[in-house]
DNA sequence: ATTAAGTTTAACCATTTGGTTGAAATTATG
DNA sequence: CATAATTTCAACCAAATGGTTAAACTTAAT
């Protein structure tokens, strides 16, 4: 076995614990996260966990940083390949959705982190999160320099974005079951069949200048 | 001492608990919080929280009702109040703004509930959340028989008024506390003095029909 | 083949934690 | 005042959990 195959084992085992992490992290928030179990889900004896990547918090940490990042490259990318500012702005809200569709393990992840007000996030992760909100800084004024976008507040729509494709990520399921059960006519709650359809036109509602 | 000064005590103590349980689980979430740590913010013994109350989840899940309970109702007669659609929605933005502001630990709770998904909503739980979904539900309904409001989906509104809301209360702090220290104009990142005037702006704009 | 370095493992440990118990204290009743 | 019922408490326990260790195994270099 030369260096490269070392390597590669290397890597692909603590890829094996990242993912595990992940999953349990998502479903069970940090304190309810056992390092048993994730050990146990990546097949891996627990101490490896420690030799390879250090204590529940220094993989908590590592498990954050990896999947901000992973989003913010994606956003970045999706959003450079668009030339117009409606479209980068469409791109983005559907980027974010199609990220967590992709991604069950993220919003989960997101949400208690927002509930935590990122009380431990170390700055790499604060990094990320400044990367995808520039982001949408940037979009914004394009749009506004173009003259087709409002001046509207750039965290009011960050957030009107995010939150409401969370939300919806995360209840959906819920929501489809309890209308079932209750045998609720659907019209009532009005489930959509795309929820970011729905808000992609009410953000582009609120950014485009009327007239 | 009468019966109802036993009553008094008796409701006196539960309140302690109820108070020290939903501030211990808003900080650490149900997995975090340490039922030691609650009995000793009560000044209660831990035996006393188990007499009166129950396990762990028991008393997790009377504080949800109980929080949730309030804000419907709080919503509900504050809505009542309001006679046209137009102030009753906006009723509804400013008075969830207000209930957070109050309520410094709501915020929390409820971010950790939508990443748990409801897995373990008892139904009386859920009925709260209705409640509140039918009230916004009505008041859309009103204001669109009233030829002012666009068709708009529901669920969207909520949960654009609902996300925003919690995660600006959340890392509102976070966000300046940065600002401060790496000397970033304010400009940039413009952060409102009262975030919900915004959103209340946004979303009727959005609900609002256009003439 | 031998050695040294890197990697994995089973067994173990100290501490924390949810939950219990029986006794003591407090309160209501006769 | 005496007795019964309710409420609080200190002490305790079993299980779970994060973390450690020393030994075993694997691989690379000499």
């Amino acid at each position: 076995m030369n260096h490269k195959k070392i390597e590669q084992k290397k890597v692909f085992t603590r890829e094996k614990i990242f993912e595990a992490a992940t999953v349990e992290f998502s479903e069970k928030g940090f304190s309810g996260a056992r390092v048993d179990e994730i050990a146990g889900r990546a097949g891996v004896n627990k101490a490896t966990i420690y030799y390879h990547i250090g204590d529940k918090k220094a993989l908590y940490g590592a498990v954050l940083q990896r999947i901000f990042r992973s989003v913010a490259d994606r956003m970045s990318s999706r959003i450079d390949a668009e030339s117009d500012p409606l479209e980068k702005l469409e791109q983005f809200i559907r980027t974010m959705a199609e990220t967590m569709r992709n991604n069950p393990y993220l919003p989960s992840i997101m949400l208690r982190e927002v509930a935590s007000a990122g009380k431990n996030w170390p700055d790499d992760i604060l990094m990320e999160f400044i990367r995808i909100f520039t982001l949408l800084s940037g979009v914004l004024a394009e749009g506004k320099d173009a003259g087709i976008f409002r001046d509207t507040n750039i965290l009011a729509i960050h957030f009107s974005t995010l939150g409401p494709l969370l939300f919806f990520n995360r209840i959906e399921n819920k929501i489809r079951r309890f209308v079932e059960e209750n045998e609720i006519s659907p019209s009532v709650v009005q489930l959509p069949d795309r929820f970011e359809d729905v808000i992609v036109e009410n953000v582009i509602n609120t950014v485009l200048k009327k007239g």
